[in-house]
DNA sequence: GCCCATCCGTGCGCTGGCGCACATACGATC
DNA sequence: GATCGTATGTGCGCCAGCGCACGGATGGGC
């Protein structure tokens, strides 16, 4: 995201930036905690989730290089409406938070861009949720294999049922039961946590058009 | 939400507001359809709703006189990706797009306004999304009562089971189950169209918590 | 005072997902 | 290479919500 910055701006923000290594399961936020940091994930992936008591965790969003973890910051809220969870491990650059609330201040290119991927996010939150109101497991789990190696750009990653249930919403053995199906069809193979995309046009059959309508709004929206 | 701004800002607005009255049904945006004007609703109330092919509407936010209509464009998005219908009469005020946005680069205050609101409803969505997920009809039907009420500032309101199936993502069926449930503890009644609140507490105790964390949060954002 | 559009009530069979519980299988570790 | 923790497979009864279909009621308009 800080690529689409012009390079003088982007120096600028260089000293207020630190990079660090984000490890699997890391929380980055908790509902209601303070934002203490920004992050501008790099090859790391980090997902937005909301939390409803008596039921599991459900993804509103997914972060990778092309946005920014803490944008409530930039609308004013200090603290964070979702937890955000380290999916994908990986390098990331963080931001102190007032750090980061004067740089957008001082820079409207900064704004703009912080803007347009807040835009980006909304929607991606609004499909997300019609998405887990109306499809079924396995598209929606399709979906999601599909969004996060457009993120981490590989066809392996590792992560287990019992994740992917928090990640959808729905039982560990729910995830079991679509991952199976698509095994079955050859279109994934997994094996104790580690999952591989064998055909991805056939997965992007399979997944519910709420993949292509969230990739190209992210493309839409310039990177 | 306007009236959140320090009078000599507001002042400076007026000359760009006009008064519009919003007929139940009217359609303020499309999804994908390039918004023209912004809207802060005085007495009106407008649902924004997504729309899934194969499916009914689902209703993933709420403006009333706290907010306003057209946040993406203040983000720098001109199109809209929801639905936005006006779901309760009334009047509201209305501004050319170029010209909000023009304001919005003038006024510090205003842009902060328009931001806060935007995290509010970043917020708002997210919950009705796993509440969507989650809840059964009744709950969620409760919530919706309430939630209207306290934006129109009236125990009685026009819609029939139809439209409310539209808001809450189910048949109508579902929602005449529902609703008479709730009629058969006297919490509501109903005839026709014209639904009345009897028993707000008792509603209260039937919607899921979504209710209380979407109103605290609104409250919370200053107004 | 009748008619008709609209709104509401009910029934039926079906399916996806739920909670719970237990059976297997792999792999790291000692 | 036996052990144990973690990951995956399967089964069962249950229920909310679905699509479909039709019957009943109410009120506005002529």
């Amino acid at each position: 995201m800080l690529a689409a910055l012009p390079r003088s701006q982007y120096l600028g923000l260089l000293d207020g930036l630190k990079s660090v290594a984000l490890t699997f399961g890391e929380v980055l936020y908790e509902p209601g905690e303070r934002i203490l940091h920004v992050y501008f994930p790099n090859d790391s992936l980090v997902s937005l989730l909301t939390l409803v008591e008596g039921h599991r965790a459900l993804e509103v969003g997914m972060v990778g290089r092309e946005g920014m973890v803490g944008v409530p910051l930039a609308l004013g809220m200090d603290v964070s409406p979702v937890r955000a969870l380290v999916q994908g491990a990986g390098v990331a650059l963080r931001m102190k938070s007032a750090r980061f609330c004067e740089e957008i201040r001082k820079s409207p290119q900064l704004r703009q861009e912080v803007n347009r991927y807040t835009g980006a996010l909304m929607a991606q939150v609004t499909q997300t949720a019609a998405c887990n109101r109306f499809h079924v497991v396995e598209a929606r789990l399709a979906r999601w294999l599909l969004m996060t190696r457009d993120r981490v750009r590989s066809d392996e990653f590792r992560l287990t049922h019992e994740f992917l249930g928090h990640m959808l919403g729905v039982r560990r053995v729910g995830v079991t039961k679509a991952a199976r199906a698509l095994q079955g069809r050859k279109l994934i193979s997994y094996s104790r946590g580690k999952i591989r995309i064998l055909n991805s046009k056939g997965l992007e059959r399979t997944s519910c058009t709420c993949y292509e309508i969230v990739r190209d709004m992210r493309d839409g929206v310039g990177k």
